[in-house]
DNA sequence: CACAATTTAGTTGGACACAACTGAATCACT
DNA sequence: AGTGATTCAGTTGTGTCCAACTAAATTGTG
């Protein structure tokens, strides 16, 4: 306390960090935010949600996944999926079976409205696009920056993991 | 199922882009999450969450303000905002006042433990940085990206509005 | 002054997100 | 075959996030 280790213009120079920071890590925040308001809005006909929506996105690709495999799409674990599932299928939208060869995993298919639902999801992309601004480059550049981004922050993650070895 | 009004190759293109908006809204959901998860990581020894270091950061820069102006610099409402200075409260981080002049108004201000705490967050915004990977110059274009990306959803959001004159 | 509209926090309910845990099924190895 | 580790889905608890609502205080207008 009595010790003021740090010379006040360095001191001022850790304060710009910390704005930089706020502001580098509001804006990724933010945008996020924006990003799932907007597409509250244009779910909202469709029933869904943004992460129901990026789900049945999955579903509508691969046909029929394991909720492992789901997860390991969409980098969520069960804590998120199991309830979140549980929701579409209350909506009529997917169901869940034990496979029969491994008890332990559980195979998420389409019903025929869920598969239905894809028609009417067709035309969200262009409004999601249309709602960002930008030109389809711009978007493809933003995505593979981020896609950097979160590869680069996965890595960090792991070696801040105390069972480093 | 027995009509197949749109040939294949429209139909192809379609799902093209049904593939590329699970790709650009994942990514940028993908990413505010593994941030997300990098400052849970960092800011543990703080005992903030990420949210609680956001309102932390307007505190730290501006000294004490009205919940109202918090929400608009963080762009979040009261709703998020109570519950979550109620924690920082209990925490002995800040300390929340009626404002004598306007009754309706609830002032937020730091405790002296709360201010303390900036010490120590000050080596933060470096570890992060570190954890992206990122040189200061990709940072810099990345917000200005994230921030425009931000702004044009905002505005289409209030297009889709419904209340628009 | 009276009283309607507005502003400001707070509450409630529903939906993620994740850590930590449980329980069942499977695998690996002896 | 037996048994200990691993895999997988699900549950629980905490913390956002937001929409919709409530309640109190303030402001604007007749």
């Amino acid at each position: 306390m009595t010790t003021t280790p740090i010379p006040s213009a360095e001191a001022s120079a850790s304060e710009e960090f910390l704005r930089l920071d706020r502001q580098i890590c509001f804006s990724l925040h933010a945008a996020s935010r924006a990003f799932n308001s907007v597409y509250r809005v244009v779910l909202k006909d469709l029933g869904l949600t943004y992460p129901q929506y990026l789900v049945m996105l999955v579903l509508w690709e691969h046909g029929e996944l394991p909720v492992k495999s789901l997860g390991e799409h969409l980098r969520l674990d069960s804590g998120t999926l199991s309830p979140l599932l549980k929701r579409l299928e209350a909506a009529g939208l997917v169901r869940r079976e034990r496979s029969r060869e491994d008890e332990r995993s559980v195979r998420v298919h389409l019903t025929d409205e869920g598969t239905a639902l894809k028609k009417r999801a067709l035309l969200v992309p262009t409004r999601i696009v249309t709602a960002t601004g930008f030109e389809l480059e711009d978007i493809m550049d933003l995505h593979a920056r981020l896609d950097r981004l979160t590869q680069a922050l996965d890595a960090a993650a792991l070696e801040e993991a105390p069972g480093c070895v």
